[in-house]
DNA sequence: GCAATCACG
DNA sequence: ACGTACGTGATTGCT
């Protein structure tokens, strides 16, 4: 086997700088992507390598910023020019099917390092392809460097192994780094020896071997004073210049073989570089020209447009199309752009038109093409962009991806002198507004986000909505008559001992009758006057028996109003709820559920409770309910990567229990309950952002205490600490922080004069990673879940996500089968470094299966 | 249309 | 001196 190790950021710089700037037709910068990709091919075909790996470095400091502030600090950042290509060069790898390797804390040399390590320890052949020489110290009987040169502007490469090497230097391969230690290196920062250079450090290290031997015997040298002067003087720099020199062969990469074979080309591979304009490479790679940009339009505006009411055979027609809805006067259907042409469609034609495979069509509202595909048994395939979800990966902070203002905010003129309704108007600045959002998300490295989870998801989602969950109505009107019963007594006992009759309801009055009637010590605390929220009335409870009825009545009237009332009003005909999920709601990643909403059913009180047992499986069906355990925590060690919390969860212990007799500085098994649950507070809190305040009111102990708290939970998770200190310095450096899978979230916050401003936007910075990342993972578990009960043709589909919860009605003889698919694909589908553990059960009703 | 409250993760 | 945990949605009362 031979593996073709390249630095991904070093050919990238080399192909940058040797190749004449080239920019596609609207000018995204392409000259480095183009040299990369050419010299990559040459490589292929060159070394007749089977494994491929690219290695690129991580913007973070690396150990060596640690062990010498000034390492590197020369280093200007790359001209926009470049960096623009940088992500979309990933991108692109990685749709070919490369492998990408990225290592936070570490350089593209050090996992070059690890790599020819893993391929000498084996016996497998590498080469290593990069512009650095520092690599030649990797050299081995099988490994080898290419290194590219840019010799009188003319790129070429020059293979060296550990003969080539010798004729050149007069040394072995890890002698290098001692040459290096001796004569320093500019363009890194590395001090060196001052007053060495290349010639007399070659020298020297020939002669002597190393600068240990050199040192040991530094008096007895046959060497020219003036040189063992400098030598001495600068000793400490040598030995500092040579650790930093010495590349790391045992970075943290997780890789295995299999990762390393090239994966076929997938279908963004041609999107991509059609996109880019790199028609001349597509044959070398193997990439077929799907979906060539229109050109009917210039760059960043929108295209005219003609109508047509004839409508073209849209079963047979092929490429780019756009979409967008247009339901007037109560008749539902669409409008179509194609061929710079628009025309009218109805459902019938919609329907045709989404079981065209050949089709790629880009539309805004996904989740409801889907829906008219799957209603007409269809499985649409040709849905190639969702823009409104491209937008909302874009800013989730913002609240409206209407088409025509995200023309506004992506400078896509989107003018009306024609006179176009609305719809039209939307449905032609589609293709201009499509490239622009494209390119940001190719920027942004969020191709994968949007592909591989966003747009899948909206189809499950599509699915989940049509499905519906099944609910008892009856038992609900049932339990409605009971709870009414409770809450006219409570209500009569309530007027009896506040000597009136008022509305209970209101705030206002409640606060009046309690705080100045009833003379009870209430403290304003709302803008409008007393706050009568259930934390006061709890801590008034002793002072008058009322306060304890009226908290029963607020909850029971909550039953009634939010969960009698409105589901039942929210039932169809065919006994189901079918709620709305909106996918570009939350800042953090997560859905949210409307008309109902699903995602906040009583769990917590035992009368609450009940209303679980009216969410059940149809006649001959099983719910099976399985959610994450302590996802976020989980999410939270991976990230952080704290060892003592890592290894918690590897060792499946119990977390919170954990937790508490760090804080508490006790054996496990003498954890109290109380200890416990007041380090789950604290678990929580962090997971927040905390405060010892709030802490402090949350679990009722002193400020001190719950400051002794945190003090001891970072002290003991010192990973934790590190990760919340990092986190928030980057946030503050890049306006914004990102999942584990790129999603994003800007923090403008940060920039605030506002203190409280600037706190919150700390909490959120710490925050968002962990329950993003976590919203992520559970979306990447839907998607397969759907997929796994599809492929296996099992009666059984996807009803409900409660972000870290997912519910499958499945017929009762697989119900068993769903459940270890449930369990597999949610705890399998993405790889941390804690295991995910995931609880799993069924029956016939929510209450029973959770 | 907003404030207050409370249901969930 | 000041406010005080992240993310949602629905209902009610009141301006």
């Amino acid at each position: 086997m031979k593996l073709l190790a390249i630095d991904g950021n070093s050919i990238l710089n080399r192909a940058f700088y040797g190749i004449k700037l080239l920019t596609t037709k609207d000018g995204f910068y392409t000259n480095g992507i183009y040299g990369f990709l050419n010299i990559l091919h040459k490589l292929m075909t060159q070394t007749g390598a089977d494994r491929f790996a690219v290695a690129f470095d991580m913007r973070a400091k690396t150990f060596r910023h640690n062990m010498y502030e000034g390492y590197k600090a020369n280093r200007h950042g790359m001209p926009e020019e470049l960096a623009q290509q940088l992500p979309k060069l990933k991108e692109l790898l990685s749709a070919l099917g490369f492998c990408i390797i990225e290592c936070e804390g570490y350089e593209a040399d050090d996992i070059l390092g690890t790599l020819s390590k893993m391929c000498d320890d084996r016996g497998d052949d590498c080469v290593i392809a990069t512009g650095d020489r520092d690599s030649l110290q990797l050299i081995s009987d099988n490994t080898s460097v290419l290194l590219t040169t840019t010799k009188a502007s003319q790129p070429s490469t020059v293979m060296y192994d550990r003969k080539a090497l010798f004729d050149e230097y007069g040394v072995e391969p890890p002698q290098m780094i001692d040459i290096k230690a001796l004569m320093g290196d500019s363009s890194d920062c590395i001090p060196g020896v001052s007053g060495i250079g290349k010639v007399t450090a070659q020298k020297l290290i020939s002669e002597y071997h190393d600068i240990d031997n050199i040192y040991d015997n530094i008096d007895s040298l046959d060497i020219k004073p003036g040189v063992r002067a400098k030598l001495q003087k600068d000793r400490d720099m040598a030995y500092l210049s040579r650790r930093l020199g010495t590349i790391c062969r045992t970075a943290p990469i997780d890789i295995n073989d299999r990762d390393l074979v090239k994966r076929d080309n997938s279908d963004r591979a041609g999107a991509l570089m059609s996109s880019l304009e790199l028609f001349s490479l597509m044959d070398k790679f193997g990439v077929s020209p799907s979906s060539p940009a229109p050109s009917d339009s210039s760059p960043g505006q929108a295209g005219n447009v003609e109508f047509s009411s004839v409508l073209p055979d849209l079963s047979a027609i092929g490429g780019d199309a756009y979409f967008v809805f247009d339901e007037d006067n109560g008749k539902s259907g669409g409008l179509l752009l194609f061929n710079n042409t628009v025309y009218s469609l109805n459902d019938g034609e919609i329907a045709v038109l989404l079981s065209n495979e050949r089709v790629k069509l880009v539309c805004s509202d996904s989740k409801k093409l889907f829906k008219t595909a799957a209603l007409n048994g269809i499985s649409a395939k040709c849905i190639s962009l969702d823009i409104t979800l491209a937008a909302y990966l874009l800013d989730p902070n913002s609240s409206d991806y209407d088409i025509l203002r995200l023309c506004g905010a992506y400078s896509v003129a989107a003018d009306n002198s024609a006179g176009l309704s609305d719809n039209v108007k939307r449905l032609a600045a589609m293709p201009a507004l499509s490239r622009r959002l494209m390119e940001e998300i190719g920027i942004n490295s969020m191709s994968g986000l949007l592909y591989d989870i966003e747009m899948p998801l909206s189809d499950v989602l599509a699915r989940m909505e049509l499905e519906g969950f099944y609910v008892d109505s009856a038992e609900i009107v049932r339990y409605k008559d009971r709870l009414i019963d409770r809450i006219d007594a409570l209500q009569m006992q309530i007027y009896t001992m506040c000597g009136e009759e008022f509305n209970i309801n209101s705030p206002k009055q409640l606060g009046e009758v309690l705080f100045e009637r009833m003379g009870l010590k209430g403290s304003k605390k709302t803008k409008t006057g007393y706050s009568t929220s259930a934390d006061v009335l709890e801590a008034l409870a002793g002072d008058n028996p009322v306060v304890t009825l009226i908290l029963e009545y607020r909850t029971l009237t909550k039953f009634v109003s939010t969960y009698c009332d409105g589901l039942l009003s929210c039932i169809a005909d065919d006994d189901r709820i079918h709620t709305t999920f909106n996918q570009t709601e939350t800042r953090t990643g997560r859905i949210s559920s409307t008309e109902p909403n699903l995602q906040n059913i009583p769990i917590r009180t035992d009368v609450g409770r009940e209303f679980r047992k009216m969410f059940r499986a149809k006649d001959g069906y099983l719910l099976v309910d399985a959610d994450y355990s302590q996802i976020e925590l989980r999410v939270l060690a991976h990230i952080s990567g704290d060892n003592a919390m890592r290894q918690a969860f590897i060792e499946n212990k119990d977390i919170h229990q954990i937790t508490a007799s760090q804080v508490f500085g006790i054996p496990e098994d003498f954890v109290t309950p109380v200890m416990r649950s007041r380090a789950k507070a604290v678990n929580f809190g962090i997971v927040y952002g905390i405060g010892a305040f709030s802490l402090a009111k949350d679990i009722g102990v002193s400020f001190t205490e719950a400051s002794r708290y945190i003090k001891q939970y970072m002290a003991h998770y010192s990973g934790v600490q590190e990760y919340m200190k990092r986190i928030v310095e980057s946030a503050k450096k890049d306006g914004f922080v990102r999942t584990e899978f790129d999603r994003r979230r800007y923090l403008p916050e940060l920039k605030s004069s506002n203190r409280n401003l600037v706190s919150f936007g700390e909490r959120v910075a710490r925050n968002m990673p962990i329950q993003g990342t976590a919203a992520d993972i559970i979306k990447i578990a839907m998607i397969r879940v759907n997929g796994r009960l599809r492929d296996e043709g099992l009666d059984a589909r996807l009803v409900l996500q409660v972000h870290d919860e997912l519910i499958v009605e499945a017929k009762e003889d697989i119900a068993r089968r769903a459940a270890d698919i449930l369990r597999e694909e949610m705890s399998g589908c993405v790889k941390l470094s804690v295991p995910l553990v995931v609880d799993v059960g069924i029956g016939q009703t929510w209450f029973e299966a959770h």
